[in-house]
DNA sequence: TCGCGACTGACACTGAGTATCAGGTTAGGA
DNA sequence: TCCTAACCTGATACTCAGTGTCAGTCGCGA
């Protein structure tokens, strides 16, 4: 999925960054995002600034690439399970399979999202590739015989809103250093969409 | 709500604050964000880049301070309608005060979602300020007595959803010249969270 | 008229990101 | 084994965003 690398090449361009990344990551978390230059991470890994920076196209990217193949992830996943006939419980499903891609070392999530969440800079970006996810799992969801339950948008606005959940449940997951159980907290977001919205009992108001 | 100017001094400022930004709009349609430079529009604005720089703190607030009030306005549409009971009625309404306060002129409006749409770091700023946004949006829908309605995480979910509600459909509405009405955009969007998703007959998956 | 506070332009500086170039290294075919 | 073309690296120079400082200016009330 993360392009897999294929020739000598492309294996130890891969190593390189992997461990460009980790060094920074470490600086990161000791200084503060902001307050690390591309020239210190260079001298901390013992690389040219020059080289660094082709390795990564921008600061944020040095923290966020982790997160690149999670698009492709929760799209094949939503691929995979076109049996099921109910929006929400497909993204749920897929989203699941977006966090199972993310948490390998609990610990290092837990940090990043931390990481994140304290700098204004990183939430933007990865809201950004979020927004770049969007058209090809909305595709995907569309895919499905039967998209005749109404206007188009409403794939789009579900998709976007399964998305914030994504960050939301991530969230709340890194807040409880990665203690509580992933599968229930999506399910707790998710009701937002299947529980009646107070007052509202059959009869859908609209 | 946009903090109203008080004091001639403060009358001042806004009213050469809104100049620059008409001068700069004007520039950005014509050349493109990225390829117009501080020193360009301090240029074409006749004030030094210092000055510039002075009234917007970055680029992206040359463009985007219109939206700042928009917060403040759905959260207090949300406070003036407490009697509904349902919130993604609520949040429905509350929206339409917020496109109702950002459409003045029409074209405007317009052209500003257009040069937004097609420059990714003003949508990432945009989004930025929609997250800032959130806390008190949701402070305001919890006010209601009775959120016994399962988790506190629904409240965050539902206005997350709502917030990229009102996106999409003001790109639907943008690309659409302004022609379509917006409630009814709004009503089509939000129809993703009312009707039932697809093979979802009676009893909610969840 | 004086003085205070705010506004302005000029200047210097840091740091992100881009582009180019010369020299070294490696992969892969002859 | 050798050769060549592609690639990687570090050095250097550049543009531009954004921050900070400083001295001169202007409006306004005392």
């Amino acid at each position: 999925m993360s392009a897999a690398p294929v020739g000598t090449r492309e294996i130890g361009r891969h190593a390189v960054r992997a461990e460009l990344a980790r060094v920074a990551f470490n600086r990161f978390c000791l200084t503060g995002f902001d307050q690390v230059t591309f020239a210190d991470l260079a001298e901390a890994a013992g690389v040219s600034r020059s080289t660094f920076l082709r390795y990564f196209g921008t600061k944020e990217d040095v923290v966020l690439f982790v997160f690149d193949p999670v698009g492709d992830v929760i799209a094949d996943a939503l691929e995979a399970d076109r049996a099921n006939e109910d929006d929400w419980g497909r993204l749920r499903d897929a989203l699941e399979s977006a966090v199972t891609f993310l948490v390998r070392d609990v610990q290092e999530l837990v940090t990043i999202l931390g990481l994140i969440d304290q700098t204004p800079a990183l939430c933007a970006r990865l809201r950004e590739k979020q927004t770049e996810w969007r058209p090809e799992i909305v595709a995907r969801l569309r895919e499905t015989a039967s998209s005749a339950d109404g206007s188009p948008v409403i794939a789009d606005v579900r998709v976007a809103a399964a998305l914030e959940c994504l960050w939301i449940v991530l969230g709340q997951w890194s807040a409880s250093g990665g203690q509580e159980d992933l599968g229930e907290l999506l399910d707790a977001a998710f009701a937002a969409f299947s529980t009646p919205a107070r007052g509202q009992t059959d009869a859908v108001s609209s």
